[in-house]
DNA sequence: TTGATGATTAGAGTAACTCCAATTATAATG
DNA sequence: CATTATAATTGGAGTTACTCTAATCATCAA
């Protein structure tokens, strides 16, 4: 059995793949854009990037997630698994945020066109159920764990889903004002208002005096 | 052109159309409950009911619509209604789920069943999600009326979605303790853990001095 | 160069829907 | 009762997203 080599990031293979991945999604973005998502077919898609409709589903698993795949969720949560572990939680979120505004400036039109699919079009929002939930399921393993609670905990299965509807709401307020305004404070505004901060540094707090 | 008279309500179509409804629904539930949703096809249900998949399609617009339909949300649409309109809403939600606890006593084993259903099939849980923003726009609506605020008003959108998703996961709470214990009782609890009555009364409260 | 491995593809199949035109059951009217 | 209007049911043809499989083709390691 020959021991396979660790793989080179940069190898012709990846690049090949990276670059028919970006295509994909490009091409799938700009005749969705131009046409309406139900009016585009996959086979429409694929021919765009000439190839077989069957790559397409080597890439991605639906025509939902083509437009579901978000390059800032692995960031979001990457910058949040950086924290340091006694950072209140409610501190951590916020500095993520802000440390997200730049891109969210940046790449301000396409979240923009995203953001518009993700609420109008009926799949794409049924759908985006399913990453909020990842989303909660991540931060709440991460409460629990620096909390010593257990994964399922109620309080922080409720608390974290309160924070993330805060978020999603502040998304369709923003898109509601097409998108003038700065994102980041719309969420502030939203964390604001249900003032969960407070609940969730309890709750991320390792309970050293017990300990 | 004649002027078509109100039509009974008890008349021979309309009961044949209640029962085909309610028949199409219960053979799908067993046939689900029995096979999975997945293996359970619109043909099956169909020749159980004996009706053609054509008629299934004139009764419920999709295979989802037959497991999501819920008899109880209309009920608690008008019990909510029917409170009072200056009466706190936080009161309100409180009075409108001890009035249903009984209900939800009753028919725990099916509700169960469903809730479960909702909860671990992907395309229903994701689903799902358009009906709770159903729910959404209509307490919206309620209290913007009832505040004299504009609709589509951020603060009220953000607290309401915040309240339902406590009773969100409430239900999975209940459902992951395989419905030991009150359902009641535990929406009370994640609504106790928001402490969003105070909010929502605020909300709620006709401005009567400004005016 | 060769042999393994991974990517691409065509093709056949399934199942949820949509649309439409034909048929059948019920209701209203003279 | 006979007739006509209306509503419900149906079959059939078509679309599309997705699955599975087996063959082919490109890259890579030796």
């Amino acid at each position: 059995m020959p021991k396979t080599i660790t793989p080179i990031a940069g190898s012709l293979r990846e690049r090949k793949k990276l670059k028919t991945r970006e295509s994909i999604q490009r091409e799938a973005m700009r005749l969705i854009q131009k046409q309406g998502y139900d009016k585009t077919t996959i086979e429409q898609i694929a021919a765009a990037v000439e190839v077989s409709p069957s790559t397409f589903f080597n890439y991605f698993p639906s025509k939902e997630d083509v437009v579901l795949y978000d390059a800032y969720d692995p960031m979001i949560g990457k910058l949040l698994l950086d924290r340091p572990a006694d950072e209140p939680l409610s501190v951590a979120i916020r500095h993520v945020l802000e440390e997200m505004g730049g891109i969210f400036e940046r790449d301000r039109e396409v979240i923009l066109a995203r953001a518009r699919l993700w609420i109008e079009v009926p799949s794409l929002r049924a759908r985006l159920w399913e990453e909020l939930e990842k989303g909660q399921d991540f931060m709440s393993g991460l409460i629990a764990q620096r909390s010593g609670r257990a994964a399922d905990d109620f309080e922080i299965r409720v608390t974290v889903m309160v924070v993330i509807m805060a978020a999603m709401e502040a998304m369709r307020e923003w898109v509601r004002h097409d998108g003038k305004g700065s994102f980041v404070a719309t969420v502030r505004r939203a964390l604001d208002l249900i003032d969960a901060q407070a609940r969730l540094d309890s709750l991320a707090s390792p309970d050293r005096e017990t300990r």
